[in-house]
DNA sequence: TTGTACGCGTTATCAA
DNA sequence: TTGATAACGCGTACAA
């Protein structure tokens, strides 16, 4: 590999003249400019990005924190559209990112954690979908070691934004609309994800009060967005039920595959608007939102950190819709 | 963040006496070892690891290279299993690695994409799903200019590995299973990946030896692996046919439901054993493979040339079977 | 406009 | 057993 030396020798001038023209300083003659283009092109030279690092001290690299769940073979596409959204912003910004899954930490204490991470030049991370029982990136958060973006966590300081759906009034509004098709349903099993999270705060919430003004009686359960749990949850109490409100996609296709297994029918919405949802054919009320722009612009607010600005939240738009098959596979 | 010179000075030693404590040199005494210890420790001191790969001249980072298909909004599941496996290797052998998807190489020239990759102290690839148009990758692999492990391409040089089902074979086998399973059926229709794939020839060359020895008629189209031309191949030409033959899942899921549009019946077989085939509640043969552990078996190879060793070929296994949505969610 | 010299945080060589 | 000191490749004040 050439090094900046040895474009400089071929040029016949000082290196330092060499990343003058690299990093299109003024003050260079057209005439040395081209000689060391004519170098630099001969030698197929590149600059060394480590040693550009550690001159600039520059260390900024993202990590993306997913949580992915080996519940089951069907690894979340929702992670998958979150990881390809950042992906793509980090070749737009030329930041360089690491991907990380949140179980890896959950054996380590909050300063190994920190360690960890700075030992990778980590310095800033997004991280999607934080539970409350990841104790150690809580409090790293808290403390403000990283600049950080959280993608539904409503958690925000000055090092530190939040992107969002609105998760109650979405939750509010599926849940409304798929009752008052319903008219004569009065027993409402609703099943909510996991107990640490924050969304299942939100959206449990929203079911609270909708129970309140619209007086149906409500049951609760956790499924832990898992769908084998929703499907047990559905043997054991849909019956005693008739509606089903599930806050994601995936219980809510376990759900659905449930009642058809036990020959019973139940309305059922759910929460998230995936596309595997076209493929069961199943049609319910569900919210879709776009996790591939939801992490894209977690990338930008990243960038609005590290450029000086100050956390803040940030609200994306979702819509009430079902998902058809056909228009899934249209591109 | 502190530096090596920090903990130097609280310790009361040279930097290069921390250094050597903190490489597990011998010939350290136990006391200075336990004051450096002491004060890494109270600084929280982490290695600034840009500085060590300058000093070391290490620069081995891997790069992925997946060929993400943006033509559904499902992104394919098998893509996000390949990073997986190989994000997890990554942890273990840490060794860095880059993700790619191989459009982005396609308005470069071989030259750029060497430089590009270079830049970012990329020396090593793995190149899932090569598609031989892409001619920068392939010149890429000829010259040897990185290690690389293909994995479902069938090169192999001193640098450069393969790890790789037996393609031909598992197609033989599951179209064979599939058309006696159904002995009056003697028109095939045959949906092939994409034109450019190696994997598209080597299953093409069974279905056509298959042909040959079970003397049925065969219409072959090109599907590029994407479910929406298969479906519009079935509504083309599935009525000339009696049984369908696709090269891969979701092909095969869009010609089942474009047959269910049509409202006719065909016996359809596909090729991958995805998870998605279980929402599907389709049954079908089909050939499953393990992605998550091809790709982590490809990092293996991987690392088995950085220590030296010769390119060579891998065979993975894979099975015949039907997908079951139940075998799906139990983890 | 160009070149010299130093610093970035490490590792490694060689004296002491 | 320890400590100067020279790389590693690049950016950049500052001097020329």
């Amino acid at each position: 590999m050439a090094s900046i030396n040895d474009v400089a020798r071929k040029a016949g001038v000082a290196k330092s003249t060499v990343s003058k023209v690299l990093n299109n300083y003024q003050l260079v003659s057209e005439e040395t400019k081209a000689k060391v283009e004519a170098a630099v092109l001969e030698l197929g030279y590149v600059p060394n990005s480590v040693a550009v690092s550690l001159s600039r001290k520059e260390f900024n690299r993202v990590g993306l924190i997913v949580d992915i769940r080996h519940n089951s073979q069907f690894i979340d596409e929702i992670d998958m559209q979150y990881l390809t959204g950042a992906f793509e912003m980090s070749k737009e910004y030329q930041i360089e990112v690491v991907t990380f899954f949140s179980s890896q930490f959950d054996s380590m204490t909050a300063k190994q954690v920190v360690s960890y991470l700075k030992a990778q030049r980590i310095n800033c991370l997004i991280i999607y979908n934080l539970s409350i029982e990841n104790q150690n990136l809580v409090k790293l958060i808290e403390k403000q070691e990283f600049y950080c973006v959280l993608v539904d966590s409503p958690i925000v300081n000055e090092k530190t934004s939040s992107v969002s759906i609105d998760h109650f009034t979405a939750q509010y509004d599926v849940a409304k609309k798929t009752i008052e098709e319903n008219e004569y349903k009065r027993k409402v099993l609703y099943i909510a994800g996991g107990k640490g999270s924050y969304i299942t705060d939100q959206r449990l919430a929203a079911i609270k009060k909708l129970k309140d003004e619209l007086h149906f009686e409500l049951i609760v359960k956790y499924g832990d967005f898992n769908e084998f749990k929703a499907r047990e949850i559905i043997f054991k109490w849909a019956e005693k039920a008739d509606i089903i409100v599930c806050a994601s996609d995936m219980m809510a296709i376990g759900a659905v595959f449930a009642l058809t297994e036990m020959d019973i029918f139940r309305p059922v919405c759910g929460f998230d608007g995936i596309p595997l949802m076209g493929y069961t054919k199943i049609a319910m009320n569900t919210i879709r939102q776009n996790f591939f722009e939801k992490s894209k612009r977690a990338f930008y607010e990243l960038k609005k950190l590290l450029d000086g600005e100050k956390g803040q939240h940030i609200e994306m738009p979702y819509e009430i819709c079902r998902v058809d098959y056909i228009d899934v596979i249209q591109k």
